[in-house]
Parts: C-alpha cells; sequence; structure tokens
DNA sequence: CTGTTAGCGCCTTCAA
DNA sequence: TTGAAGGCGCTAACAG
C-alpha cells in the first residue's frame, strides 16, 4: 500500500505538476534546506560531500528553483525588461536579438513590452520595476515624459535602466548609441561629393531627439559643402515606409526637387525609392537615395542601398551587459 | 520626533523603493490586508464604503501588487513566454509584434526566448514553466524533441502550450497556422499559368515540418499542370538571405535553368534576386520568382516582389488568445 | 561548514 | 461582509 501511493505519487509528480520543492531535495539529500540553498547559489561554501549529494538529489526529483519564490524573498528577479517603440521594426528587431541573446548568456530572462498607443507608456515600465517583475530596464523608446519617473526612482539618476538607440534629454543615465550628427554629416558629405547641391531630407517624427540629432549632421554636412540649409528640401517621416512613399510625392511636385535625399531611415527609403520608381524615375540615375539604420534587407536591394550603419548586434551587447553590470 | 521619522520615511519611500505593501493600504484604510486583497481582486465581495477606502489608500500610498508574492501564493505568474528561433527575421518578429499586444491587452506579461544554439532548448522552455516563471508557451519554433517534454508535461497533450506557425508532429496541440500546402501550390499555379514549365524550388531547412508541407503544395501544383517533379530543380536554403543567393548559383550553373522560382519564404527570395540581377539577369524577365510570408519590404521592392500573404498579424491575435483562453 | 529560524507579500480558508 | 491566521518556497541571519 505504501509502496502503491508511493508510486502514485511519483506520477503524479510528473502529470500534475506536483514539483519538488527544495524540502523535497533537502530530505532525499539528508541535509537541510538552506544547505541545498547554499549549495545552489554559493556552490563555494558547502563542503564537496554535501554538494554531491545535493547535486544528486536534485537530479533524482528534478528540481527546478521556483522563481516566484525566490524573487519575494530575494527582492530581485533575475529579469530585464526591454522597452520597444516598436518591435516589427528590423531596426529593432535586430538589436533585441542581440540583447535576448546576451540576457540570456547571463542567466536572466528577457521580458519585453511595446510602446502601447494607450495611457502612460512610463508608468506601465515603472510598473515592472515596482511589481518584482523585473530588475531594470533597457529603453529604446525615447518618452519624454519618462524622465520624471526616471528621476523619481533614484536620487541622481540612479534608476537601473540603460538607455540604447535612444536619448532622453535631462536625464544621464547610461547610453548606447550611434553617433546620429557624425553618421549623418558622413552621409550628405558622401552625396554632396557625387556632385549633388540640393539634397532633400525625410526626417525622423518632430520631437525625436534622435531625429534632431540626425538634423544637426545634416546641416554640418552641408554647411561643411557650402551648400545653404533650404527647409523646403526637408518633409517629415515617421519612420515607416510609408511616410517615405508621401515624402516622395512632395519631393516630386517640388518647383526644384532635389537631385539627392537622405532619408532618417532605411524603411523610409525603401518606401521613398519605390513610389520614385512607380513614378517612372531611376534611383539612382534620377535621385541618389542615402539611408540610415543598414537594416539587412539594404543590401539585398538591386542596387543596394546606400545607409549609414548602425552596429546593432554591439549595441545590443554593450546595453544589455551594461545593465546587468549595474545590477 | 515622531513627525521627523514620519517625513523621513515618506521620502525613503520614494527613493529608496521601500514599496508600500498591502499592509500599508490596509492601515491608511483602516481595513484588514484580506478586505484589500479582495477589494482589488474580486471588488464584489465587498461593500462599497470599503471599496472605496480601500480604492483611495492605494493612490494615497502608491501600492503596487507584488508579482512575485502573488505568484508565489497563487502559483500563476501571468506572464507568457514566446518561443522564437529568430527574433530578427522579420516574419517572426512582426507576428510577435501582434502576439504582445494581444498578451499584453488581456494583462499578461511578455517573456521570451531566441532558440539558443546552446544544448536543450526543450528543457529550458519546460524549465520556464516549472520554475514558475511562465503559465503557458506561444511555441514558433518547431522542436522535434520538444514533443516528449509537452507529452511528459501533461497527459493526453494538456500542456498550456499553444504552437504558431509551426507544427511538431505526434503532437495535437492547439496550432494556429497558414495553409502551407495549400499555399504552395497556388503559387505553382501562378508561375505555370504565366507559361513556365521548368519550376525550381529553394526549399526550407530539412526536417523542417512546414518546408515538408510547402513541398508537397509544391509538387500538388505541378501535378495540377501535368508537370513532372524533377529533384534537380530543387534546392535547400535555410531561410536567410545568403542561401537565396547560394540557389541562384546552383540554378545558373545547370544545364537546363528553371525559368521560374519558387521560395519558401521571401528573404531567401531577395537574396536569390539579388544575386541573379548581379549577375546580369533581370527578374521578373529572365526569371519569375515566388517567395513565401508577405513581408513588410516585399511591396517595397522595385518592382514588388509577387508573394504569399501569411496573415501574420492574425495570428499572433489568435495564438495569443487561444493560450490566454486556455489559461 | 551546517542547521534553525524567521520572515518576504500575498491570498484564502475559516470563523465570526 | 469582514478579520485572523497560516503558509506558498525560498534565502539570510544567527548560532553552533
Amino acid at each position: 500500500m505504501k509502496r502503491h501511493n508511493q508510486a502514485n505519487e511519483e506520477i503524479r509528480g510528473l502529470v500534475d505538476q506536483k514539483h519538488p520543492t527544495i524540502q523535497d531535495v533537502a530530505r532525499h539529500a539528508n541535509v537541510s534546506t538552506a544547505t541545498v540553498s547554499r549549495a545552489l547559489s554559493q556552490p563555494g561554501q558547502v563542503s564537496k560531500a554535501a554538494r554531491e549529494r545535493v547535486t544528486r538529489a536534485v537530479s533524482e526529483t528534478g528540481y527546478i528553483v521556483n522563481q516566484a519564490a525566490r524573487s519575494l524573498r530575494a527582492r530581485t528577479t533575475r529579469t530585464i525588461l526591454v522597452a520597444l517603440p516598436d518591435i516589427s521594426n528590423p531596426f529593432f528587431s535586430t538589436i533585441l536579438d542581440s540583447i535576448e541573446r546576451t540576457i540570456a548568456d547571463r542567466g536572466y530572462a528577457t521580458l519585453i513590452t511595446n510602446r502601447g498607443r494607450g495611457s502612460k507608456p512610463h508608468e506601465r515600465l515603472a510598473g515592472h520595476l515596482r511589481s518584482n517583475r523585473a530588475d531594470g530596464i533597457i529603453l529604446m523608446d525615447g518618452l519624454a515624459d519618462l524622465a520624471d519617473v526616471l528621476r523619481l526612482y533614484g536620487p541622481g539618476d540612479t534608476a537601473p535602466v540603460v538607455i540604447a538607440c535612444e536619448a532622453i534629454e535631462n536625464v544621464n543615465l547610461p547610453t548606447v548609441k550611434t553617433d546620429n550628427q557624425g553618421a549623418s554629416a558622413i552621409a550628405v558629405d558622401h552625396l554632396a561629393k557625387l556632385g549633388h547641391r540640393r539634397i532633400g531630407h525625410v526626417t525622423s517624427p518632430a520631437g525625436n531627439v534622435l531625429g534632431r540629432e540626425r538634423g544637426r549632421g545634416f546641416r554640418d554636412g552641408l554647411i561643411a559643402h557650402g551648400i545653404e540649409f533650404d527647409p523646403i528640401l526637408e518633409t517629415e517621416g515617421d519612420f515607416k515606409a510609408e511616410s517615405g512613399a508621401r515624402a516622395a510625392q512632395y519631393f516630386l511636385g517640388l518647383d526644384h526637387p532635389p537631385s539627392a535625399i537622405f532619408c532618417d531611415n532605411d524603411i523610409m527609403a525603401l518606401g521613398l525609392i519605390s513610389e520614385l520608381r512607380s513614378k517612372g524615375y531611376s534611383v539612382p540615375d534620377d535621385f541618389s537615395v542615402v539611408g540610415f539604420d543598414d537594416i539587412e534587407v539594404a543590401a539585398r536591394l538591386s542596387p543596394p542601398l546606400t545607409t549609414m550603419r548602425q552596429a546593432r548586434p554591439r549595441i545590443g551587447f554593450l546595453a544589455a551587459n551594461a545593465l546587468i553590470d549595474i545590477l
């Protein structure tokens, strides 16, 4: 009868998710739960004999630590939240890829959240931290009002937050990003050296800090070649292909269209080029176009899109490591 | 002195993250913690008066429930794990986008994990469930050996898992995916109707179940037009652009190259087309190409890539809802 | 090096 | 409708 029950329990253990706890392991190994706990997290502090018995007991029982209990007790979740403006954008998803890899390699889990169109994204982010769901945030979304929350969270810009590919004004948190201003100036330099004097610009959405940096670089590039900045050659985009197509229509409608166009990202450049071609123009013969990001498909276009590379895998790697080092 | 301490504590509450607990709320509202708990999760069971006082106390204290404590007690995490083979692939990241939105709308959090090159991915997934990190999994990665774990997890294919855009043989879990076989047949039909009789195929990696379905559809399409299947016109890809380029070289090296090519995904089609063009061939004049997925850039190419659409937002939406309904 | 003990914050019986 | 009390599984003092 006893045996029968025991067998049943083993089956139930597998089938009904009666997960073994640290107590079961302790019993199997003939040690206290404290020793099991230590054997698992600070093996150095446990005798070799005990360590081995615990290891065996763990595999015998199939024990896996209950993260909820550990988080509650240790006030740490080993989880990092990645806040993105748009996961489906290949620029971000490539960075996310390397962030996730780095986070996983260091034994953390990755929680993600897309920008909600809904209310108070900054509260949602802070909520993840405060509700003990995540230990830190990698922020790829530049929400202006987040600054307040972050500052509130810790004195002296101390929140466990690393900013990647973004910039938030008035906040002095660790940041990993491309030199947008410099790269944009180089893009313009490239076009000017091809002989272009009327250079158009499809900008980032208004208010985007990166966009301001790229705008400054764009003007730097013009100045370096003695070209006067003409606001009529600048039109606002939103980082999506459709806005690139609209920009093409805008430029074609001008009395004096530009002969070259710098787009603040590749996706808009794609939309712009496809619209120009559908109107019968050739790129690069009629218009030279330069994008930004170097998303994967850029090199696979015919001919390939000229673009400013952002070292995305490296950005992700650095940001993730920086955050975990802080924690 | 008392006041002083109190003030200090309030400041510390903001600065040092001494998060208010349910006890603090209870004290503010002059009720027991049980009442607070009920007021928050089953408002119906609490008198209106108490409910209002609790609500006020919550906003006074800035209380946020501690998820770790709740998970420990309630054995539920309100978190879903999404397992992807490759986040940076725009096909998956677009689905992920809609999954995340749906999950968030239903009050859950989204944990992600990329396929590790490392050991035992199936154990890692099961571990997330068993370690009380996630309540369920949306699986977009068809790992053969996962079948065992899943079956182990619950009798009768009962694991809290929904499969999206994949198929695992011998497992009968809820699955959301495109009719790959039918869609592939349609692609071939399209090419045959253009007059092509030698149709090439860049396949999925060997062992991929979706790939087998698409392969069947490819042959169905040939049969429907009385074309005999010729294995020499089939070459294996791995869903990446580079393998599409290799396929182009392979086809060009044949004695009788195909005049049309069906690619198992758009990215490979991109690589193939760019390689063909770089060798001086025109698409679509010299070769007709059809892709699969309809990733965003497909429509922005010049001319646009013909492709079989997968309704990705809908797939994500359905999969996420199906899983949460199960939970 | 190891065990005992005391909670972490929450939810949920059980009684009133 | 409400409160008191116990315990989810774990870790971190504190002793020994």
